[in-house]
DNA sequence: CTATGTAAACAAC
DNA sequence: GTTGTTTACATAG
C-alpha cells in the first residue's frame, strides 16, 4: 500500500468554490404543480366499451377497461376478496379466443371490493400470518415515533401517507381503509419502516439493515437510552456492532439538520460509544473520514463561506436512522429472534462475541432487535394514468413516468424459475434536480448563506414525501454535492446517468464497477481531466474492479458523455434516453433525484445484478441481496406484494429502469412465471388472506420474518406505485408488476392521494 | 467476490 | 494539524 509501486498519483483535488447554487431549490419548487397539466385530454379517451365485453363469464365486480395505450391490453380491476384463479382462467380463456387481434394482456389490478368485501376491516388479518404480522407493526410503530427526535419527517405531509401507519399498527383496529387501490391496504401491506418516513435507498438500507442486523444480533442487549440516541451501554471496551457507516448515520440524524462537521461527528461517536475514546486506536477517525468519502450517500456540503464543511446525508439514501430506532425490543414471539442472535458480529473479537451471545441471555425486554429492512419492490413498472375527470382512462404517464421499474421476482422465485430478472435499475429521473423537492420554505442557514442548494432542503422534501418505492436505486450520479459541483454538472445532460452507463459499458466485465465519485469534479480543468481520465480508465481495466474509488468519471461532461454512449446506443440506451427526457422535461418533481448515485450510496453499489434478459442490459444497481428483500406478492388473495408508493420527488423508483419500453410491451419482458398457474400455484393461494397480513410465506425467506414490509408512505401527489399483475394470454404468462398510476389533477382533493379511491376514478369498480 | 476495517499517501486548507 | 480523497491490503462471510 503505501509505497506500491502500483500506486497511481493521486490527482490534485481542489475545492471549488461554490457558485451559488440556486438552481437546484428552484428546481425544486417549481416542479411541484406540474403534474396535474401532464395529461393530455386527448387521451382521455375512454375505452369502457371494450371491458364490457363479457362480464358474464367473470366474477362479479369486475371491471376491464382498455388500456389507452397498450394494444391489446385491457386493465381489469377485481375485488380483493374475487377469485383470481377464476379470473385469470375467465381472461385467459377470452385472451385465447381473442387472439392476437384481441386482448391478450391483461393488468389485474385490485379495487377494493368494498360491496363485496366482508364486513369487517380485515377480517382475514388474523390468519396464521397474524404473528408475523403483529410483530412487524409493532415494529413498525413502536421504538420509531418515539424515539424520532426531528427526523421524523413530515408530518402534515406525511399525513395522508401515514394512514398506513396506522393501518399497520392497528390493521385489527380496522381502520376504515376503503378498498380503493390507492389504498394502503390495497397496496399490501406495506409497513413502515420505523421511520416511516424515510426509506428510500432500499439498498443502503438493506445494506445497512443487514450489517446492523448481524450487529444487533451480537448486541441484543444494546438498549439505547431511550429517546434519542443510545449510548453505548456496554463496556467501553466492547466495539460497537455498527459499522462505520452506520454511525456515522447515527450521528448526523441525531442532529436536527441531519448535518454534522467532521469533527462532531468524532464528538459524537464519541460519546455514544465510549469504545472510540477509550480504547480505539486513534487510526478510527482515518476510517470515518474514509467512509465519508468513500460511500455516495455521504454528502458534503460547504457553507457559503466555505469554511465550514457539513456531512450530511444524501436524502434518498437517509432513512433518519437514530441510534436508538435501530433496536426494538425484541419480540418474545417471533421466531427469528433466535436467529440474529446467532448471527455474528463481523469483527468483533471471538471473545467480544462470546459475551454478547452471553448477553443475549438477558431478559427479552431488554433485548433489542433490528428493524426490519424494507422490502424490495420486485416487479416492473406499468404506467398508468387516470384521468380525474372521468372514466377511467388509463394512460400511460407520458412525461416522464418514473423510471421504470423492472421487474422482477422474489429472488427465490427467480431461482426457481430460470428466467432471467430485470433488474432494476431505477434511473431517476432526474437526478439532475436534486432531490430537493419542494423545499418548501427554506430555511436553512445555507439559504441565507446563499449556497443554494442545501443538501437540507432536500432532506426535508424528502420527508414529505419519502416514500420510495420499494427499492431505489440510485444509480445515478450523485446529484449531490452541494459544495462545489457547479450547477451544471448535474442538470446537465447526462449528468450520473451517463457515468454509470460508461461504468456499466466500459467496466461491464468487471463486476464491480467503481462508481463515480461524488461529484467534485468540476475543478478540473478539462485538459486535466481527461488526462485522468485516462489514467484512471488504464487503471481501472486492470485493477477497477476492486478499486473502491470513486472518483473516477467525476470529469466534466464533455469527456464521458461520448464515450459513453458512444459505445452503445443499443439496447441499454433506452432505458437511459427515457430516464434522461424525463428529467430533462420535468424537473424534478417527480423523480426526484435522489438516486444520484448510484446505488445506494455506497461505494459498493454494485452493479451486477441480475442481468435481465431484456434486451436492455443496463446494469443493474441493486444488488442481489435487495432483490431477495422483496416479499412475493400474494396472487390469491390480489394481494400482491406491497409496493411502495413513490412519493413524489422522491420518488425515484425502485428497481428499474430497465423496462424503458413499458409503453408497447412491458409485460414480456419479464414473464415471471411460464404460466398464469405456475404464479398462482407459486405462492399460497389465500383468497382471504388480508392483505396485510403480511406477507405470503414463501417470503419469508427472504426477510427474515421481521423483515419489513414496504410500506406505502404517502403518495406522491397524484401518483402512486402498486402492484398488480399482468395476463399475458399469448404466452401464457403471469406476471407481477409495478403499475405506476397517476391522476392527474388530484391534487385538489383534499383527502390527497391516499385518500382517493378509485371508485373515485372509477365509480363503477364500486 | 463483497463489505468492512485499517493504514497510509497526498492534497488542500 | 485537520479535513478529504483515494489506494492498498486484510479479513470475514
Amino acid at each position: 500500500m503505501k509505497t506500491s509501486p502500483r500506486r497511481p498519483l493521486i490527482l490534485k483535488r481542489r475545492r471549488l468554490p461554490l457558485p451559488d447554487q440556486n438552481a437546484p431549490g428552484e428546481t425544486s419548487e417549481e416542479e411541484p404543480k406540474r403534474p396535474p397539466a401532464q395529461q393530455e385530454p386527448s387521451q382521455v379517451q375512454a375505452s369502457k366499451e371494450v371491458a364490457e365485453s363479457n362480464p358474464c363469464k367473470f366474477p362479479a365486480g369486475i371491471k376491464i377497461i382498455n388500456h389507452p395505450t397498450m394494444p391489446n391490453t385491457q386493465v381489469v380491476a377485481v375485488p380483493n376478496n374475487a377469485n383470481i384463479q377464476s379470473i385469470i382462467t375467465a381472461l385467459t380463456a377470452k385472451g385465447k379466443e381473442s387472439g392476437s387481434n384481441g386482448p391478450n394482456k391483461f393488468i389485474l389490478i385490485s379495487c377494493g371490493g368494498a360491496p363485496t368485501h366482508p364486513p369487517g376491516p380485515q377480517p382475514q388479518a388474523q390468519t396464521s400470518h397474524e404473528p408475523k404480522s403483529t410483530e412487524v407493526i409493532t415494529e413498525t410503530l413502536g421504538p420509531k415515533s418515539a424515539s424520532r427526535d426531528t427526523n421524523l419527517p413530515k408530518p402534515p405531509a406525511a399525513l395522508p401517507g401515514r394512514r398506513w401507519e396506522s393501518y399497520a399498527g392497528g390493521e385489527a383496529a380496522g381502520c376504515p381503509l376503503d378498498n380503493s387501490l390507492t389504498n394502503i391496504q390495497w397496496l399490501g401491506k406495506m409497513t413502515s419502516d420505523g421511520l416511516g418516513s424515510c426509506s428510500i435507498k432500499q439498498e443502503v438500507e438493506e445494506k445497512e439493515n443487514r450489517h446492523l442486523e448481524q450487529s444487533q444480533a451480537k448486541d441484543p442487549q444494546v438498549e439505547g437510552p431511550p429517546g434519542t440516541s443510545a449510548s453505548w451501554p456496554h463496556s467501553a471496551s466492547e466495539r460497537p456492532p455498527y459499522s462505520y457507516m452506520a454511525m456515522i448515520q447515527f450521528a448526523i440524524n441525531s442532529t436536527e439538520r441531519k448535518r454534522m462537521t467532521l469533527k462532531d461527528i468524532y464528538t459524537w461517536i464519541e460519546d455514544h460509544f465510549p469504545y472510540f475514546k477509550h480504547i480505539a486506536k486513534p487510526g478510527w477517525k482515518n476510517s470515518i473520514r474514509h467512509n465519508l468519502s468513500l460511500h455516495d450517500m455521504f454528502v458534503r456540503e460547504t457553507s457559503a463561506n466555505g469554511k465550514v464543511s457539513f456531512w450530511t446525508i444524501h436524502p434518498s439514501a437517509n432513512r433518519y436512522l437514530t441510534l436508538d430506532q435501530v433496536f426494538k425490543p425484541l419480540d418474545p414471539g417471533s421466531p427469528q429472534s433466535p436467529k440474529h442472535l446467532e448471527s455474528q458480529q463481523k469483527r468483533p473479537n471471538p471473545e467480544l462475541r462470546r459475551n454478547m451471545s452471553i448477553k443475549t441471555e438477558l431478559p427479552l425486554g431488554a433485548r433489542r432487535k433490528m428493524k426490519p429492512l424494507l422490502p424490495r419492490v420486485s416487479s416492473y413498472l406499468v404506467p398508468i394514468q387516470f384521468p380525474v375527470n372521468q372514466a377511467l382512462v388509463l394512460q400511460p404517464s407520458v412525461k416522464v413516468p418514473l423510471p421504470l421499474a423492472a421487474s422482477l421476482m422474489s429472488s427465490e422465485l427467480a431461482r426457481h424459475s430460470k428466467r432471467v430478472r430485470i433488474a432494476p435499475k431505477v434511473l431517476l429521473a432526474d437526478e439532475g434536480i436534486a432531490p430537493l423537492p419542494t423545499a418548501g420554505p427554506v430555511k436553512e442557514e445555507k439559504l441565507l448563506l446563499g449556497e443554494g442548494l442545501s443538501p437540507l432542503l432536500p432532506v426535508q422534501g424528502i420527508k414529505e414525501e419519502e416514500i420510495l418505492p420499494g427499492e431505489e436505486a440510485p444509480h445515478l450520479g450523485r446529484p449531490i454535492k452541494v459544495e462545489s459541483p457547479p450547477l451544471e454538472e448535474w442538470p446537465s445532460p447526462c449528468p450520473s446517468v451517463k457515468e454509470e452507463l460508461s461504468q456499466s459499458w466500459e467496466d461491464s466485465s468487471h463486476s464491480p464497477t467503481p462508481r463515480p465519485r461524488k461529484a467534485h469534479g468540476g475543478h478540473k480543468s478539462p485538459a486535466r481531466c481527461v488526462s485522468d481520465m485516462l489514467v484512471i480508465k488504464r487503471r481501472e481495466r486492470r485493477e477497477m474492479s476492486r478499486s473502491r474509488r470513486k472518483q473516477h468519471l467525476l470529469p466534466p461532461c464533455l469527456d464521458e458523455p461520448e464515450l459513453l454512449f458512444a459505445e452503445g446506443p443499443g439496447p441499454s440506451r433506452p432505458a437511459t434516453d427515457l430516464a434522461l427526457p424525463a428529467v430533462s422535461t420535468r424537473p424534478a418533481s417527480q423523480l426526484s433525484c435522489s438516486q444520484e448515485e448510484g446505488g445506494p450510496f455506497k461505494t459498493p453499489v454494485k452493479e451486477t445484478l441480475p442481468i435481465s434478459s431484456t434486451p436492455s442490459k443496463s446494469v443493474l444497481p441493486m444488488s442481489p441481496e435487495s432483490w431477495r428483500l422483496t416479499p412475493p406478492a400474494k396472487v390469491g388473495g390480489l394481494d400482491f406484494s406491497p409496493v411502495r408508493t413513490p412519493q413524489g420527488a422522491l420518488g425515484p423508483l425502485p428497481d428499474a429502469l430497465e423496462l424503458t419500453d413499458l409503453g408497447t410491451t412491458p409485460m414480456k419482458s419479464v414473464p415471471l412465471f411460464d404460466s398464469p398457474r405456475e404464479l398462482l400455484n407459486s405462492e399460497p393461494f389465500d383468497l382471504t388472506s388480508d392483505p396485510f397480513s403480511s406477507c405470503s410465506p414463501s417470503d419469508m425467506e427472504v426477510p427474515k420474518p421481521g423483515s419489513p414490509e414496504p410500506q406505502v408512505a404517502s403518495l406522491s401527489a397524484n401518483r402512486s406505485l402498486t402492484e398488480g399483475l399482468v395476463l399475458d394470454t399469448m404466452n401464457d404468462s403471469l406476471s407481477r408488476i409495478l403499475l405506476d398510476i397517476s391522476f392527474p389533477g388530484l391534487e385538489e382533493d383534499p383527502l390527497g392521494p391516499d385518500g382517493i379511491s378509485w371508485a373515485h376514478f372509477i365509480p363503477d369498480l364500486r
